[in-house]
DNA sequence: TTCCAGGTAGTCG
DNA sequence: CGACTACCTGGA
């Protein structure tokens, strides 16, 4: 069944530039699927597997975002339209933003290069806290290309119109997965060919000395943390409850928070994000990461995850990024 | 071919 | 507590 409908700009606030929002590098889950001018992917509304696509034409802010979705159950419209002003920060007050931004010198350029790039947050906070670990200490090539194998080994495959799409595989099952090729080998019967490769376990996913991490914390949320209250609590608690997840240190804490969680007062510290707030605010300084953090929590506040996000779209675009590299 | 980027966990003082 | 380093993979 294929549900069909647009989402007027009037119906929310500031620019949305809807391909800068997918291609910005946001380490909350991989960028949607493109196929001809829409972008793609699978996720659950009200539980139920729908196929999403979304389409704006970015070179006129005044054009409707166009969507179509395909569900194999009945799926209301106003259910879909409330999950993709979720996802993509439809909600998010951007003439505000941009207010806020434009208060601070420093802050006042990445307007510019970053009109209508919106927090993208992830579909599933599961999914989220996978792909947040895989990404650490990763390339995005990377740690996208091994969501995606996760996905397609033991995610549930649905098929479209449009070709198969997996979902995420629940904590249950990700945490009974093996995590190398010996402990696939020991699992399987013996009479396997000589010649057979071992590729269902977590490591032939490229995810490294990340595999144990992801199952043990598989493991931990299946069993003793629950995601509904995670996503209520204050963003102190919820930062040392996440922190507590193998893998998991203070900057995908912040990932998750921010682009599962939707805590926009997150500011997850890269090393480029240390660099960019070193060069600005601090040019004769280095700082530990938890300094930068927490110079920017304080500093930007409920704003911090979009300052975040724009810092380093503009410090890409601009050049800086290049010219901060390594010292 | 070797080298290196990139957060976290573990170890040492 | 702070400082230092091993960890895995793939792209340069």
């Amino acid at each position: 069944m294929i549900t069909e409908f647009y989402i007027s700009p009037k119906e929310f606030k500031g620019p949305l530039n809807l391909s800068l929002t997918f291609n910005s590098g946001q380490t909350s889950q991989p960028p949607w699927q493109k196929e001809n001018k829409y972008f793609q992917e699978l996720i659950m509304v009200e539980d139920k597997p729908c196929l999403v696509k979304i389409r704006h034409d970015d070179s006129n802010p005044e054009n409707d975002v166009h969507i179509i979705a395909e569900s194999l159950e009945n799926v209301p419209e106003k259910s879909i339209k409330e999950r993709i002003g979720e996802i993509f920060g439809l909600t998010d007050d951007l003439s505000q933003l941009y207010d806020f931004l434009g208060e601070d010198p420093k802050l006042a350029p990445t307007i510019d290069f970053c009109q209508g790039l919106r927090l993208f947050k992830a579909h599933d906070p599961f999914e989220c806290i996978v792909s947040s670990i895989s990404s650490s200490n990763c390339s995005i090539l990377r740690w996208t290309r091994s969501i995606r194998d996760i996905k397609q080994k033991w995610g549930e495959k649905f098929r479209f119109s449009s070709g198969d799409f997996y979902t995420f595989p629940s904590p249950k099952i990700l945490g009974d997965v093996p995590e190398h090729d010996l402990e696939e080998m020991q699992r399987c019967e013996d009479d396997l060919p000589e010649d057979y490769i071992f590729k269902n376990n977590l490591k032939a996913c490229g995810v490294g000395y990340r595999a144990k991490y992801i199952i043990n914390t598989s493991r931990i949320v299946e069993s003793e943390m629950d995601m509904g209250k995670l996503a209520k609590i204050k963003y102190d608690k919820a930062f040392n409850t996440v922190l507590e997840l193998p893998g998991v240190g203070p900057k995908v804490a912040d990932c998750i928070l921010l682009y599962g969680f939707g805590m926009g007062e997150a500011f997850p510290v890269d090393v480029w994000i240390k660099r960019i707030i070193e060069h600005l605010y601090f040019p004769h300084e280095e700082l530990k990461p938890q300094e930068a953090r927490e110079f920017g929590m304080k500093k930007f506040g409920d704003y911090a995850g979009y300052v975040q996000l724009y810092l380093f779209h503009y410090a890409r675009k601009s050049g800086l990024l290049e010219s901060l590299r390594k010292k």
